[in-house]
DNA sequence: ATGAAAGCGCTAACAC
DNA sequence: GTGTTAGCGCTTTCAT
């Protein structure tokens, strides 16, 4: 009773020692119901005696479409994509799927050659979080191959791709309510210095809000451009000639250095200045004072993102759409907050830590 | 010129438009050098004109070892073992292997399956940076399946496996020394909830040389085992009680916790307290004060791990062995430093702050 | 309810 | 140098 040729068992080994056929071996491991039941005891044995196990590799290359998805993100060294990840890969192995995880180390070159990539291996679905938007060069290459996806985190709506995000706008301009009605006046604003779309999207929906709700409000902008020790330089000096009473970090980055900003000057927060960030993180409940963030729910983008995917596999017509998801706005000590405090967004101040 | 029936176009519609057979495409695809001239031109021609690309799973699937590595973590949404996974796509890439990875979610039941799954697709090699242990469950699924691989980062020598590990015992020793020498009678370590290889090894590491070099020093442990808060509390009740002069946090959640009972017991560091903690993160430079701290070498754990992976590839009888890395211990505000200081382990103290 | 046969896209042995 | 042939391990008609 030898083995085909190979290390390991075949289906065909399978099928031998059960007595049946390759296909019905086949049947059998894909639940086929109508299956005579002794032949599906010997097929039970036959595999169990041989440890048995389906290569997915080999079913993949001989069906039309493949078990395969992949997912693409700017960078797993980030908490937030390798949160991202994480969910995805319970999401796809519940819906049956492996899925191949790949990051472009924040490079559009990248990004590009990992879409290309995923077409080689004509994965079913891709799910790409851009490097810069949904115009970049991966959202670009998805379209020229013909390969179906869906876009998440740093995109706008599209009219080639489904597209899921955070509502960048909205949380901004919950922020900016937030710090016009506790009174600020002059406000700075600091960004990353690449042009994602989400940063832009966050930088614009202050602004409009400011426009509409607080026209007096000064707004000033600082864009890390380079060394972060410059850009703390460059910051420092705004904070002090300037003197704006509250500081909106765009990014988890500048938030640490607006911090350290604030220490080296001996400015008292929040006393002297108040702070929002953008994104929350563990140590931002822990610093003196704790950071007012905007939470971003991380569970419902995978989730929702990885639905849309499921539903364009499905229904190949499905209409392009762009999906939003709600932030949450913290407020921590870092914001000195008046009595009564109302905005559009849910609001929670002081919560036990979550560590 | 009609392609076979796919849609895509295969290596022979390559063949057909280029005149030659696809063998011969295949071996100009895998860069073998004897071929005519005018063949290879026709075929770069084909290849341009058809967009044709090599798909990989098939490849795979006629070869005798397939070009894919595996790579299981315990967690994804942790920033260390998101580097790890970081550095070891590029070296895959750059070893021409496509890399699978996958994170067991600090589950062992999980992390057997996931090792079962790399066992399916028949990976090349797998790197296993187990939950628990070298002898965990997924260590012993490899050995049982005859998988090639190494083990890393939570775990101490094997005679079934290569392992590579940071020098948890030592980097501890060192913290230890420098306590010591400082003058500190009383430390206390906070240990993980979880029985892991490193937090045992840092653990003993302490202790040995405590035993060696100050016999006198009064050591107390505490574990997490249950809720954040409530070890909070534990840990307060001790810190108030039993009045130790340092703290030795072996895990970051650890160092988290240990700042905010300081801050919420009035207690100030590095005055009334000092704190050490294992492994860094980049807010760890902002807290007032900022954390001293064993620094891991992530990029060279990484390589070393896949190096040694691809040794094993070349030579299925290398010798098993027990690769360790060091680490470094970086002295910031935590810690009052006496004048002079020296220690097995390099030093860093207050260093330009890399954000 | 089952099996024979064809083939997914590629590679490898070997003959020419 | 190049082509022929024979699969890798599986799924899928389609006939029985």
């Amino acid at each position: 009773m030898t083995m085909s040729r190979s290390e390991r068992p075949s289906i065909h080994d399978v099928a031998r020692i059960a007595g049946v056929s390759a296909a019905t071996v086949s049947k059998y491991l894909h639940g086929v119901k109508t299956i005579k039941s002794t032949n599906m005891k010997n097929i039970r044995e036959a595999i169990d005696a041989l440890g048995y196990r389906l290569d997915p590799l080999a079913g993949d290359l001989r069906r039309e479409r493949r078990n395969i998805l992949g997912l693409v993100v700017p960078d797993l060294e980030n908490e937030f994509f390798g949160a991202i990840a994480c969910r995805m890969e319970l999401l796809a192995e519940a819906a049956g799927y492996s899925l191949s995880i790949a990051s472009s180390h924040e490079s559009e070159e990248r990004e590009l050659r990992l879409i290309q990539r995923m077409g080689d291996w004509r994965v079913a679905g891709t799910i790409l979080a851009p490097v810069r938007s949904e115009r970049g060069l991966g959202a670009k290459k998805m379209v020229e191959l013909g390969m179906d996806g869906v876009l998440l985190d740093r995109v706008e709506s599209s009219d080639t791709h489904c597209t899921v995000s955070v509502d960048n706008s909205g949380a901004s301009a919950s922020v900016c309510r937030t710090l016009g009605e506790i009174g600020h006046c002059h406000v700075l604003i600091i960004g990353p210095s690449d042009v994602s779309k989400s940063a832009r999207a966050r930088l614009n929906g202050f602004r409009n809000e400011a426009a509409q709700s607080f026209p007096d409000m000064n707004i000033g902008v600082l864009v890390l451009d380079a060394d972060a020790d410059i850009f703390r330089e460059e910051l420092a000096l705004y904070l002090k000639v300037e003197k704006p009473t509250a500081v909106f970090s765009l990014f988890q980055k500048g938030t640490l250095i607006a911090i350290t900003a604030f220490r080296r000057l001996g400015l008292r927060c929040p006393e002297d200045i108040n702070l929002i960030g953008f994104d929350d993180a563990e140590w931002m409940q822990v610093t003196e004072p704790s950071v007012s963030v905007v939470v971003q729910p991380v569970a419902r983008l995978a989730e929702t993102a990885f639905k849309t995917l499921l539903k364009i596999l499905d229904t190949p017509n499905g209409t392009v759409k762009l999906h939003l998801e709600e932030c949450q706005l913290v407020l921590r000590g870092s914001v000195s907050l008046p009595k009564t405090h109302q905005g559009r967004f849910a609001i929670e101040v002081e919560p036990k830590l979550h560590i």
